[in-house]
DNA sequence: CGGTTGCTTCGGCCGCGAACGAAGCATTGC
DNA sequence: GCAATGCTTCGTTCGCGGCCGAAGCAACCG
């Protein structure tokens, strides 16, 4: 168990882990740029993490993807953000690329910051989504408004994964939606073009299309 | 948050905090016998674990009484433990009080190891508790049946924290029931004299009375 | 008051491991 | 074929941090 914490416990690693927090896999040089050292040393780190089943690997002609090992790697991290959270307050300097992650990012394969809280308050606040403290639920009417939006639910719904539960935003401190709902609607928000991710990062940008479409469909003023 | 994940991953802090896990607060030099190390040591890592917060300080007369900081410290030892699980199959020694955790422990503040899966699967069976993959509910014959034990659900669901989810474990495999009605049904089970804390740790005996008792109200065979 | 216990601070030793430079393999492209 | 790119392995340096011995406080006890 110690090992596990140590792995993370390296601020290289810290930031690797982060980066794939986004959902996405990346090669072993945009790891190294996240991560702010060598190619080398990332190389030396991501092998710790894969023989230690955090991370997984696709060979890809002379690309190495790396990718969370799965969900439990990506709940592990969160928890220990919420703890840091906890801690006592730190200086953190505030820059560009900071205030896009405030206002929108994946949170593993789902929408979280000030977009993704926004979309579960507008969820509640319909009686679409039903949150509680632990787990949510997605009500008929719901089900009847994202099928509209063409969210994928019967999908989302056979899947082995949780189905919706909430996801305590870092930044926002409230839950946004998470579990395979928070991913299917994160995906027909891709598809539709509303919202676009931002070089490697998890950092997403709100189209104009996405604009118009968050107030037709949310009432939700960007 | 590099910071928290390093602070558990030293093995001489890891150590206390898991001990700390079995909810009790406990002295430095208690803390300094699970650790394995010098009590001058212990004093340097409790010293970082308060600064951080992840421990809570209590001081009584000349001792020093340490407690984890909140449930969500818990939580997130247990999700490290959880991924620890899925990683390569690591080599341990088999001991007697390694057998004692596998058999009956505290998770923090709730029944874990055979016993607390045990627990678990007879409330579900008898549908006395009804439990998803994150999170659960006593079903109306629960709380009857949970009534009638002693267990005070009401004082319970009183509380600001979750009332009923399942919590991995990590021995079983399995979920036992954590939250509230976990800490409840604990406390009762402690009161009734079924079950004793062995020494420091977080291993539990199951008294001849619990025996009997889990026979007749549980139908359980230890 | 000493004496004991519980815990912390100080100082110095030592080892692990993170970092990079340089070189070694693969894969792709011209 | 040669060169460029992507990534890893090797070897070395070096600094942080865990560890303990000794000493310093603080609280109880006679």
């Amino acid at each position: 168990m110690a090992e596990v914490a140590a792995l993370v416990g390296d601020p290289a690693r810290a930031n690797i882990l982060c980066a794939l927090l986004g959902g996405r896999a990346l090669t072993a040089t945009e790891l190294a740029f996240a991560a702010g050292v060598t190619p080398q040393t990332t190389s030396g780190h991501l092998g710790k993490l894969h023989t230690a089943r955090l991370l997984v690997l696709m060979k890809q002609g002379r690309h190495r993807y790396y990718r969370l090992a799965g969900p439990h790697v990506g709940q592990m991290l969160e928890s220990i953000m919420n703890v840091a959270l906890e801690g006592p307050p730190r200086f953190q300097p505030k820059s560009r690329t900071e205030d896009q992650l405030r206002h929108a990012r994946t949170c593993y394969d789902h929408i979280a910051g000030t977009l993704g809280v926004g979309l579960a308050d507008r969820l509640i606040e319909h009686e679409h989504v039903i949150l509680g403290d632990e787990a949510g639920e997605v009500t008929a009417a719901g089900a009847e408004f994202l099928g509209k939006l063409g969210v994928d639910l019967s999908h989302a719904r056979s899947k082995r994964r949780v189905f919706c539960r909430p996801c305590l935003d870092w930044t926002e401190r409230r839950p946004h939606i998470g579990g395979a709902v928070g991913a299917a609607l994160a995906d027909r928000c891709f598809d539709l073009k509303w919202i676009e991710r931002v070089r490697d990062g998890r950092a997403l940008t709100i189209t104009p299309a996405g604009r118009r479409g968050l107030m037709e469909s949310f009432s939700l003023q960007i």
